[in-house]
Order: C-alpha cells, then sequence, then structure tokens
DNA sequence: AATGCATTGATACATTTAGTACAATTATGG
DNA sequence: CCATAATTGTACTAAATGTATCAATGCATT
C-alpha cells in the first residue's frame, strides 16, 4: 500500500496556481482515501517532469502540505502521508493533543531524570522568554 | 552495567537531521546517567537497522560524540561510552537537554496554537497526576 | 509607466541513502 | 596456537531528495 502512482490533473489555463491545484488535489485524494497513512508521495523532481512543472512549484506545494500537518516531508529520505487527523479539531481532540504531546514531554523529561521541579522551571523559564521576545499576551 | 539497550526516539518529522537527534540523545542519556562510561553502545549497522535509517547517518553520529570525546569509538570493537567529564561539563550539559527537548516541546505546542495558560494547566496536571501515582518526592 | 506582489524558475546546498572497499579486532575451528 | 571467517568502524564516491535563496516573469493597481 505504500507504493502508487500519484495522478494530478494541473489546468494551467484555470488562473488558479499550479501548487494550489497541487495542494487541493492532494488533500481530496487524501479525504477520498486514495491516499492514505504513510504512503510515500512521489518526489518533488518526478511529480515536477510528470507535471511538466519546476520542481520548485511542487516544493512549494509540499511544505505547505507539511505544514498543514497533512503530510510530511523528510530531507534526504522522501513525503509521506501522515497519520489522519481528525478533519474537525473539536475541543476534546485538541485537549487530547495537548496532553499526548505534554506526556511525551514528560515521559521523556522524567527518564533523563530531570526533577518536577527543574521541568517547571525551565517551562516557565522559556514562557517567559517568549513573553518578552514576541507579543506579550496571555 | 555494560549492557543496556539504548532506545532512542527518532521523530522523521522534526526537521533535526537524524544524526544531530542521534547526538542529542545520546548526550542527554549520558548526562542525566542512563548510559555509563565504559557502557557499550550498539553497533552502527544494528541501530541504523532498529531506527530504520542507513547505517552511514548513524556513523556521522558516532563520528561527531567521538571527536567530542564522549564516545570511544573503536574499529573493529565497537563503540563506547568513555570515562565520566567534570562535573561542570556533565551539569552544563544535563541544562542544555532539558532546554532543548523543552523547546521543542514548546515550540509544537504553540504551533499548535495553544495558549500558555493552556500549556501550564496541562504540565501541572499530569505533574500533579505522576506524583499520586508514583512516588510523590520531591 | 511605475510600483508592488504573487508565481515560477535557477542555482547552490544539506541530508540521507546506497554501495563498496578496507583495516582492526574478535570469534571460530583445526 | 594458528589460520580463517565474521564483526565492527572508517573512508570514499555517487546519487537521491528536500531546502533556502534569489532572480525573472507576469499581472494588477495606481
Amino acid at each position: 500500500m505504500a507504493n502508487k502512482k500519484l495522478i494530478l490533473q494541473i489546468d494551467f489555463r484555470s488562473g488558479l496556481p499550479i501548487y494550489t491545484q497541487i495542494v487541493n488535489q492532494v488533500q481530496a485524494q487524501i479525504a477520498s482515501g486514495i491516499l492514505q497513512p504513510d504512503d510515500q508521495l512521489p518526489t518533488v523532481r518526478a511529480l515536477a517532469e510528470e507535471l511538466r512543472v519546476n520542481f520548485n512549484t511542487v516544493a512549494r506545494a509540499y511544505r505547505i502540505l507539511d505544514e498543514a500537518r497533512i503530510i510530511s516531508t523528510q530531507q534526504g529520505r522522501g513525503t509521506f502521508i501522515t497519520e489522519s487527523l481528525p478533519p474537525k479539531a473539536t475541543e476534546r481532540l485538541r485537549r487530547e493533543a495537548l496532553e499526548a504531546l505534554t506526556q511525551r514531554y514528560l515521559s521523556e523529561a522524567l527518564r533523563l531524570e530531570f526533577s518536577k521541579s527543574e521541568i517547571r522551571q525551565t517551562i516557565n523559564d522559556q514562557l517567559k522568554a517568549r513573553n518578552e521576545a514576541n507579543e506579550p499576551k496571555e
């Protein structure tokens, strides 16, 4: 299941940027189940050649999808569909995501035998530092 | 004590090079005492297979650690943790490890648009929960 | 026409993978 | 004990892959 040909139809006259069309169609194929988690996408250069497009354009599309956590681009390795996220981030799912993230962090920190006060201290310091550097909100 | 399984968690999506992640985690585990002088690390090929990574990538990490005198790679024999660093250096490594770990955690959490108070709350809740479950220490 | 912006293209680069060969050490079998 | 094989790290080359940066292009607004 990890090998599957990605078929995209680019309309060069549509007015829509090419990278947007790539983003949309990959998203659609994931939503429809054609593309599944861990599937590997074509390399930026391979897809670019197939679409007769500059590989930077494909890279841009991949970067957008990566930032949206839809795919995972890995330098030197390739590009893969990530585990499917719930389409709607309900409040409960949001909370679960943060709890999972925090649990991984604390498990690792405690495994490395950092004390709870050290952890609290570091968290506070860094949050404070980010306050001063960026928008002091919250 | 010279036999101990090295457990590394590589995040292929983190953007950090794989060899850097290996370096950081080995350093952290030495600083925390999980890995001790004369402990043998997995062979480059064994660790590579476990991490699903090319053995050159592991070799690169080992070479960096070797150049930093943190481990000793010995052709034909294996790689071993060197004698312990001065406590000063160990403490610095420990601190850096926690700061790096925390930074990654906060960056991810903030990127997902969790508020600082949400983060603080979740950290506190989970630390409290771990207190009650295990030995309430510190 | 001029300016500014978004898109695309060109180029150099960092990382990872792959393959091969080699040297040093250790394990094995006679 | 010795010869040989297997293990282990090292070195090197080449190719694949995504990344970063800036230039060129086209288009809209002024």
